[in-house]
DNA sequence: ATGGTGCTTCCAGCAACTGGAAGGTCAAGG
DNA sequence: CCTTGACCTTCCAGTTGCTGGAAGCACCAT
């Protein structure tokens, strides 16, 4: 398989596929002419780098993913660890994601929005020094 | 006022303030000594940068909403529909995030984590093409 | 004079790609 | 046989918003 077909089936960008490539994620073989030649293990290795990535893992996460996936001996709580961790990143993002939201909702809520120079949300942003704290 | 000061008072690390002049949101003055010299107006600015950043306002976002803040007038709909798309984004990007949490929180509740290297996780990552519709 | 701290500039690097240039390869059509 | 176009290759640069570090002045106290 070269590397169009396997980007079509992967459903990642043949740019990624070779990223992936140079950071040693996978290493397909050459074809004579000097293509990538894709099989089935690296395939799977790419749908599963494709899934851990859409659900937020870092690289260096798949890296290690990869290589449990592959060291039958694994312990099945090493890999419940990176999740877990993983799990309690994205747990504090949206915490911290919806405070900001609150706010922001609050100021655009609060602004008229109209021909008028005065504005709430520039007199909040000018007004309250939030770190003062820090 | 040197950068030292101006970096405790602003809660912003001094790299970051030069990173700011280097960019063209403020242009402090200089000493004799080539030191940065800011003055009160600076000060603000940086206060004002540092609050619509921990609001998750991208720099160029920022570059505007100085603009409008020093523009007598400036219509405060223009404000309003800069806050109105960030909230947009911080909205969506909180129901990502919620997506991946519920699929994450499944797989670790669904991992016993023991010694075995039976991994319902490493499973799921594997067998569970999501884009396949992409 | 010496030490320590603070300031300067510039260069490199982080994550995870993405875009583009310059060029080789292959299959089809004329 | 030649051309066209799609596909592949490598390499370099850029993205966002800083951050770290090196090399070298400036300033103040002793």
């Amino acid at each position: 398989m070269n590397i169009g077909e396997v980007s079509k089936k992967a459903a990642l960008p043949a740019k990624t596929i070779r990223y992936y490539e140079d950071i040693g994620l996978i290493t397909p073989l050459r074809d004579p002419n000097g293509y990538r030649c894709f099989r089935d293990a690296d395939m799977h290795k790419l749908a599963f780098l494709g899934r851990a990535r859409t659900l937020g893992f870092t690289i260096e996460d798949c890296r290690a993913l990869l290589a449990l996936w592959n060291d039958q001996s694994r312990a099945s709580a090493d890999v419940r660890s990176i999740a877990k961790e993983h799990l309690a990143q994205v747990e504090k993002k949206i915490s911290d994601l919806q405070e900001i939201r609150d706010t922001l909702s609050h100021l655009v809520r609060e602004c008229v929005g109209d021909e008028r120079p005065d504005c709430p949300i520039l007199k909040s942003l000018e007004e309250f020094p939030s770190r003062e704290h820090a």
